[in-house]
DNA sequence: ATTAGGG
DNA sequence: CCCTAAT
């Protein structure tokens, strides 16, 4: 440009002084749109740079458009902020909502899953039986405990039906039907799929006579809580309890046989102290239920999907919620997804805090059958605290109910709700129904045609990563999952060994390579990846996503699951510390180009780091600055050698200077130039 | 979209 | 890193 060739001052290898900003920016806008040729040496700019001058700061500029748009922007500011306030309230209560819709078999599901993770890997026994499974056989350790465990969450239930609920008759009766015997299938086709077989049959009341029956002692302490409190609640989840319950029951076969010993009676966490029992728990429940009955009625009115909640499932949720704000204090950096379930009352740490709540599941030996713990679980305060709530979470159906609504959405939301909760992922549900999708999710899965006596294989579900998620690995061990270089993503993402007991889940890694499908599909993060290395990773995850073979291109009917979690609110950024790399090429960068040119720096040195923004390298020479000043004992982080925080300093101070030169001198010499 | 600066 | 104001 003319104008810099005039300034070039030639310091020690740094380049032309900046056009003072006013200037450039005018420029940018438009005036240097004009641009005849391709060295952008164009009397306009000149021209430009002259008349951006002598209209001074305030500048009206030649781009009138500049102040008024401006204005106009903050008008608009003002009106979402506005609008923002006022929905707020709105935005509670949809939240609100959100959780109870749920239902507390999320919680319920989520808070088990860390416990059973841990458990199976201290128990080999329990690990090696539900690994021997075949979907899980071809995993690493790793990945297959992941996938166990889904898996788990299906067959556990299938199991469960087979075994503990073998009454037909009871099944009969009831009005609706449910799944019983699901496959998670991601061996072969790299497909998801939960097989809904005509086994199940499900019902809405049925949990109550089943839990009763099972435990009679349980169900007898607390009927009129469960039973009472909603009268004629409609319960459209009814039907998916099945495999949701199956959780705690993992969880809780798990635990039976590792205090099979100590004859804790299966009841939870022994490693921690909790504040309370399962029993008590039970107890509180009444109580609880109080409280959250303010909630109730919202709950009714806001299902828009024919779901009712019941008065148990609400109180679940209201109770998890204050703990599950706990946690989230303390998990400030996790990723917001993860907070965002932690809200919903779902997730518990490895104390198994929530997993007390009740909701250990009565049917202990669900999983296994007759697993051991099977005499004690009936017996132990914590199954009845889980029998309670199991039954009175939503196994309330009668069988005439005629009002009962399972709507393809509430199916999908759920499921996606279930497995996310255990994969941390973004997921997409799909409906599949004889071999073909269900579209309209405004439907009812008996418009659909599918009934409980109907056919049930015909149903079943995909599951797809969600592209727009990201998912979060959850790994115990970060360095199991370490990537070299750059990779902060995953590695920071990594919680900390003392904040690892909120997962339990580890994904697979480099070792594995038959379950790439899985475990890359689990760890897929499309925020992430400057290095190589990371871009593979990234590829490979995006083939894994062809996790639906269904018919890849249904993103419509898949996407169609509600992502409250998304628009509720932006995930911040993981912080990403820079590495000395990466600071060395920062400052050689501003050398040359000078402070204030965040944007050329950035195409200059990190053109190919995707994840750092001119802002971030600004906001990066800012630390990097204030480091260079202060003591190295106050430094904090992977230490930046004194050199290049010298290089620092004196670039720093060039250019300031250099900025503050501009300001005095380039006025009269555009001046002069006129 | 960029830049600057406070949080 | 985020958020905003001002360009």
């Amino acid at each position: 440009m003319v104008l810099q060739k005039r300034l070039d001052y030639g310091f020690n290898g740094y380049q032309v002084p900046p056009i003072p900003r006013a200037t450039r920016s005018i420029n940018r806008r438009g005036i240097i749109r004009r641009k005849t040729d391709g060295n952008g040496t164009c009397p306009f700019d000149l021209l430009a740079t002259v008349a951006g001058k002598l209209l001074g700061e305030g500048e009206s500029s030649p781009d009138s458009t500049g102040s008024v748009r401006g204005k106009e922007q903050g008008a608009i500011v003002k009106d979402e902020k506005v609008k923002e306030a006022e929905d707020r309230s709105l935005k509670e209560k949809s939240y609100t909502e959100g959780c109870y819709e749920r239902g507390f078999f999320i919680s319920e599901l989520v808070s088990q899953a860390p416990v059973v993770n841990r458990s199976l890997s201290e128990l080999p026994h329990v690990q090696n039986d539900t690994i021997s499974r075949p979907a899980s056989a071809s995993m690493s350790s790793d990945c297959s405990e992941k996938l166990l465990f889904a898996k788990q969450f299906v067959n556990g239930e299938s199991s469960e039906e087979h075994e503990n609920f073998s009454s037909k008759t009871e099944r009969e009766a009831s009005g609706c039907g449910v799944f019983s015997s699901c496959t998670l299938d991601t061996e072969n086709d790299k497909q998801m799929k939960i097989q809904l077989s005509n086994k199940a049959k499900v019902s809405t009341d049925k949990g109550a006579a089943i839990s009763s029956s099972k435990f009679p002692d349980v169900w007898d302490k607390k009927p009129s809580t469960l039973v009472t409190s909603d009268e004629s609640v409609k319960l459209s989840l009814s039907t998916y309890p099945a495999p949701c319950r199956s959780f705690p029951v993992i969880r809780n076969d798990v635990k039976l046989a590792n205090k099979d010993d100590d004859e804790n009676s299966g009841c939870t966490q022994p490693s921690t102290p909790n504040k309370a029992s399962g029993a008590a728990r039970v107890r509180d429940r009444p109580i609880k239920k109080l409280l959250a009955s303010k909630y109730w009625e919202e709950n009714l009115k806001s299902d828009d999907e024919g779901h009712a909640n019941s008065g148990a499932k609400t109180m679940h949720v209201y109770y998890n919620r204050n703990i599950g704000y706990k946690h989230q204090r303390s998990q400030r950096d996790f990723p917001f997804k993860k907070r965002k379930l932690f809200k919903c009352g779902s997730f518990s740490n490895s104390d198994g805090e929530m997993s007390t709540d009740g909701i250990s599941s009565s049917p202990t030996n669900d999983l296994h059958g007759n697993a051991s713990g099977s005499s004690k679980a009936s017996s132990g305060g914590c199954a009845a605290a889980g029998t309670s709530v199991f039954n009175g979470g939503r196994e309330f159906l009668r069988p005439g109910d005629s009002h009962v609504k399972f709507r393809i959405k509430s199916f999908k939301r759920t499921v996606m709700e279930a497995v996310t909760a255990i994969l941390d992922g973004g997921l997409r549900i799909g409906v599949v129904f004889q071999g073909k999708k269900v579209r309209d999710d405004n439907k009812t899965l008996l418009q659909t045609g599918i009934s409980h006596d109907y056919k049930l294989d015909a149903l079943g579900f995909s599951l797809e990563s969600n592209p727009v998620q990201t998912s979060q690995p959850l790994g115990q061990d970060c360095r199991s999952c370490v990537l070299p270089y750059e990779t902060p993503q995953r590695l920071t993402r990594c919680p900390s060994p003392s904040t690892a007991v909120h997962t339990g889940i580890q994904q697979g890694r480099s070792d594995d390579h038959t379950g790439t499908s899985l475990s890359y599909f689990l760890e897929s993060d499309h925020e992430s990846a400057p290095s190589p290395h990371y871009a593979a990773i990234e590829k490979i995850s995006a083939n894994s996503r062809a996790l639906v073979p269904l018919t890849a291109v249904n993103a419509e009917a898949l996407s169609a699951v509600p992502l409250r979690k998304r628009s509720e609110a932006t995930q911040r950024r993981i912080r990403r510390p820079f590495s000395v790399s990466e600071v060395e090429a920062l400052v050689q960068a501003v050398e040359k180009l000078g402070t204030g040119r965040w944007r050329d720096v950035k195409l200059r040195a990190f053109d190919n780091a995707k994840h750092r923004t001119y802002v971030d390298l600004k906001d990066k020479w800012k630390t990097l600055v204030h480091t260079a000043r202060i003591s190295p004992q106050q430094r904090r982080g992977e230490p930046v050698p004194q050199e290049l925080l010298d290089r620092v300093l004196t670039a720093h101070a060039y250019w300031s200077q250099q900025q503050a030169k501009q300001q005095i001198k380039h006025p009269s010499e555009t001046y002069l130039l006129l």
